[in-house]
DNA sequence: TTAATATTCAATCGATCACTTGAATACTAA
DNA sequence: TTAGTATTCAAGTGATCGATTGAATATTAA
């Protein structure tokens, strides 16, 4: 059949690399590595149309990076499973050691990730457990519902003022997000520190604390 | 200047699997990944024109992924840095788990991966040291003297046959060459085998290794 | 300076890609 | 069955990609 094993595994590692080349799709794997949505919820999410959100969905599913689940009338899309949040985690790496253009953008917009002083995800855990912090997810609820951190709270960025309240005044805040290019919980932290409370952000997301592992929630 | 800087980030990380998502591109991050090379080498060892390996490097070198050092009439390109090893490695992770052309290809030609036990990198570490086993190189010499596992013999697996008589008869053999898609230490198990030889094949190749922080060792 | 060599550039062609548009399919509820 | 909705399919367009070819550039040796 083949002469060559290596050049056909390649082959299909390079269309993984075809799903990886659009900024859209890089788009879509992020929100799906927080919930499953389906093909309207993504359309809408993202701003595209629905077709085209159908075809992106397909060569992401061609290559193996997501899933599809019919229930009734929609078609509900999700990451085929946490080895491809570790697959971005480590593009991720590359484009911040590698590429000019993202350390520009990270030192630009997200030039408080260092300021802010993040949060390790084992540390965090362990601070949680001894009750020594809030956790605070800002994600929507839907995410939210689909997986979180054990104990953590959920108020979405933009209620965070009004539901303020909510949050115990002495204990210090963690606050987390979608992962490491969401800024919600980078405007979570200055917020709350505008309101007087300590608070961090976790170092990366909820699809990297799973990832790596660690007890996740569900419900709620 | 920018309204969404996350987008912005994954642009840029689209040009990464953009250089991602050709298979000759794989082939020469596999080969940059064992040492640095000269555009002729390249494109010879991978059988293509010199100006198509020329046009490919450069989006490569676009991307972050490689570097070229000019010297001389030579321009000698190699990877950016071990991250780039690693992510190669998360992809074939997707790609083993999700990808069933990927998974068909492993089984078919790559089924002694289990039959022959292949040693875990940092047991080969600890065996090496008590001088329980002995280190085979079966890359070709340029690529072992670029950087190789301390102590190790280097024999090219074509070789194999007639040098044999290099290696110690009782002590078992642990074989490596470039990575997971690279057949040589397969060959090389069986070669071993055939003449009496108790072998194994070490769980991946040096890019690996080196990528994963054990020690290397140059020259030679 | 001249000749030789390694690499890159530029122009070209066929194939694929992203996106749009409009129709077809699959499923649900009345 | 019929109407309504979510998703997918199919066709078309402009842009980009991979590879080829031939010329241009940069460096070295005579």
């Amino acid at each position: 059949m083949s002469i060559n094993p290596k050049r056909e595994v390649f082959a299909s590692l390079a269309r993984v690399g075809t799903a990886l080349s659009s900024p859209t799709r890089m788009e879509y794997l992020e929100l799906l590595a927080q919930a499953e949505r389906s093909v309207e919820q993504l359309a809408t999410l993202t701003g595209t149309t629905v077709a085209n959100c159908s075809q992106h969905l397909q060569k992401l599913r061609q290559a193996g990076l997501v899933v599809g689940r019919k229930e009734g009338l929609y078609v509900f899309y999700r990451l085929a499973g946490d080895e491809v949040v570790a697959m971005l985690s480590a593009m991720s790496r590359v484009g911040e050691a590698y590429v000019a253009e993202v350390d520009r953008i990270v030192r630009l917009y997200f030039a408080h990730k260092d300021e802010l002083e993040p949060v390790p995800a084992r540390e965090l855990l362990e601070r949680a457990r001894k009750g020594l912090v809030t956790v605070l997810d800002v994600r929507p609820p839907h995410e939210f519902a689909a997986g979180h951190v054990p104990g953590a709270i959920n108020i979405p960025v933009h209620d965070l003022e009004k539901r303020i309240k909510e949050l115990p005044k002495r204990r210090e805040v963690v606050a987390y997000c979608r992962g490491p290019y969401c800024l919600m919980s980078f405007e979570a932290v200055q917020k709350l520190r505008k309101k007087g409370l300590r608070a961090r952000r976790l170092e990366n997301g909820l699809p990297e604390w799973r990832a790596a592992g660690l007890p996740v929630d569900a419900g709620g």
